[in-house]
DNA sequence: TTAATAAAATTTAATATTCAATAAATAACT
DNA sequence: AGTTATTTATTGAATATTAAATTTTATTAA
């Protein structure tokens, strides 16, 4: 496992840590997304549905950060939502710049029925840790997860 | 931070440490990529590039499995690759399934001129926890890269 | 040996993703 | 007011990604 590089101690803790963290991301996900097949919903499609739903009613601007996507993408990704009547694009009139997305009946509904299995395949993955063990995996990536230089004033 | 889901503390544990999970890898994933574009190298690019350097040729098929990707995927990125003369593939004469993909000279020079702002971006990363934290993450993040139902024979 | 099966790679269609350029609307400034 | 700058969203071009169908080659079975 791991890497094939010879480098210093240093480096190759690095390196390892850096290499298991995103097999572990990426092949987790990959196995929970299997929950979203039923229904036709894309990864990205998911995660609007979810935030729209768990968090209400969001600009572009706002889900694009919250998803750490690009602005173009989102318009896409919104566009196949709309398509599919799941969600909605609303002028704002404060300021017609914004577009507010919220989700449909159906939306919502699909939503619903998806939610519970797809909760259960993340059980389901963790569960392969502790309980200890996921609130140490929280911490560890709570910290990884910040921002370079995030500490510095 | 974390899902604003409520449910059970078991429920809670599980979703927020695999938003955590998938949060830090891809955060961290956007950081260290920053280097490759210098090069003109994606994060896939970089991935096969990488894998061909510290292991030796490979078969498109072998990089797919390594890499967790589709063999159209491989075939797009290879083809990709191969127009700007860093990798070849070669037919394999015994069986003629196979190509078996190799870096030209170019692309082991520009992968030796890439790794090192490759290395020093991870380490950066990585360098947010202390060494026996990156252990540690080593062996959550093993723990749960397995395939589910791993355990059992 | 022929027929069926399997395996590696490619292609196609659909969605995703980024970056850069543009358009539209608002805000800030003189 | 009028110009400039900023902000939100869209578009276009390039690459990535998957799933499913196809092609080519090799293996197995009858």
């Amino acid at each position: 496992m791991g890497t094939r590089y010879k480098g210093t101690e240093k480096e190759m803790t690095a390196l390892n840590a850096f290499i298991k963290l995103v097999r572990a991301a990426e092949s987790t996900i990959s196995r929970v997304n299997a929950s979203l097949v039923k229904s036709n919903l894309t990864e990205s499609q998911y995660a609007i549905l979810d935030a729209l739903y768990h968090i209400g009613p969001l600009f572009q601007k706002d889900l694009g950060n919250k998803l750490l996507k690009t602005g173009g993408n989102i318009t896409l990704v919104i566009d196949n939502l709309e398509k599919r009547k799941l969600v909605e694009r609303e002028r704002r009139e404060q300021d017609r710049r914004y577009f507010t997305i919220h989700l449909t009946k159906q939306g919502k509904s699909l939503f619903q029925k998806v939610f519970p299995g797809y909760l259960k395949a993340v059980i389901e993955e963790m569960q392969k840790l502790s309980k200890s063990d996921q609130v140490e995996l929280q911490r560890l990536c709570k910290v990884i997860g910040l921002p370079s230089g995030a500490s510095k004033k």
